[in-house]
DNA sequence: CAGCCCAAAGGTATCAGATACCTTTGAGGA
DNA sequence: TCCTCAAAGGTATCTGATACCTTTGGGCTG
């Protein structure tokens, strides 16, 4: 029953919207409020509602977050899961430079720059030793990815990525040690985006794919490389 | 506090492990049953926990399903989402075949070779006109390509398979109308998967993922053309 | 008149105690 | 031995309250 309504409920509403009222959903489907509840809390354990306390639930744009918990959770278990995430990572990001070459809009293409330009202006604003620029860096290598993502103009690729985004975010900053224990530098970084971005813009679909192919092999042996460098594997256990 | 605890209880279980019952778990954490049940519901959404009436809960070992609910319901929306999907499980299955061509055990072959098999058999044994033997057919093709998936040794790629797989089942059913259109036999499949199948047992990675793209974009072809070819459009209307 | 404060209204979070109905299981009879 | 069926154990849902959070508008203060 429940779960019967939390399809109608979803159905009835588009993204963005704010739910009823308990009361007035109790009303409604002629239930008692704490039916409406349930079917509520199923619905946020698929990330489709927003909840907080005194306030009205907000129907959520779907974006993968139901699948990032559990990769989440599968990485925090053994270390081979960096390993697979970069692997599927490869192939559906080279797919999708390709796809962002041949399709992607003067406005998609603006993002990825945009995403480029601020890697550039954090590497030059940044003083020798400054952590903050560190992650900021970082926050925009994620954004460029995401970028061709959503410029590739396939919705499930742009979900697919967001839903590893986050688990990814843990992966890119550990083969960013290795990227430094290589030699490499940001500016190496830097500049495979920049090839990448340029093949996208020439609207060379194989170049495209390509260029991200090869960045992200790269970025797999950093992996590699600062895993093995490190004295316990991240295995993180369970808390109990 | 719902929320909490639906970690918690998760944490304490193992998958496969059924639940104590709403009481005994209200109790343990000093809670009324409401918020058990709420905690429940939350993981239930999540895939985590699978629900029956009149008998306790059991843990899930989690398979990209709760992905699945999202990927079906956008699939519903419009028919441009089943081409999204051909075009994101053409990037994954070409590199699933690769790995599988790398990585396969014998047992993982095998898996592969009696997939296969079952749709020769199939196709022999069926009388003419037999619905059945249809959907049988049907079930070994999404097999085989399962058994790829899982064969590539990365967990990741057989979960995102997993999740794929439902509303793809739906995508290959349509592509079926659309290969016969164009005057293919499901003998052209077999064959199609028989080179995937080769390549795979010669552990010819490159090979394998070329194979694989060919037989996809043949499919994707066979799906244009069965909805070009259907008076309406395939978007079905969201339930009121 | 502008800005701050606070209380009321509207919400959600959770509790307690019942009832309805489903599933499993074991005792008893054919 | 096998079938039937009722009791036991569970979940699904209802009703009626209480606690506490957020928003908002009116009134007070400067």
């Amino acid at each position: 029953m429940a779960d019967d309504l939390a399809n109608e409920i979803l159905n009835e509403l588009a993204p963005g919207a704010s739910l009823p009222s308990e009361a007035e959903l109790a009303e409604r489907y002629a239930v008692s409020r704490l039916t409406i509840r349930e079917a509520v809390k199923l619905l946020a354990g698929r990330g489709l509602l927003e909840l907080s306390r005194g306030r009205r639930a907000i129907v959520r744009e779907p974006d993968g977050a139901a699948f990032a918990d559990f990769l989440t959770s599968m990485l925090n278990n053994d270390s081979k899961g960096l390993f697979d995430l970069v692997e599927v990572r490869l192939s559906l990001e080279v797919q999708s430079a390709t796809l962002a070459a041949k399709r992607a809009s003067r406005a998609g293409i603006a993002a990825v720059e945009n995403a480029l330009q601020g890697m550039r202006d954090t590497v030059e604003a940044a003083s020798a030793e400054d952590p903050e620029a560190d992650r900021r860096f970082h926050d925009f290598d994620v954004g460029f990815h995401e970028a061709i993502a959503l410029a590739s103009g396939n919705r499930v690729m742009g979900y697919l990525f967001e839903a590893m985004a986050s688990p990814l975010r843990q992966g890119i900053q550990i083969s960013r040690r290795g990227h430094a224990n290589r030699g490499h530098t940001l500016f190496d970084t830097i500049q495979a985006h920049q090839r990448i971005l340029e093949a996208i813009r020439d609207g060379n679909g194989r170049a495209a794919g390509e260029a991200m192919r090869l960045h992200l092999k790269d970025t797999e042996r950093d992996i590699r490389n600062a895993l093995s460098s490190m004295a316990d594997p991240p295995t993180r256990q369970r808390t109990r």
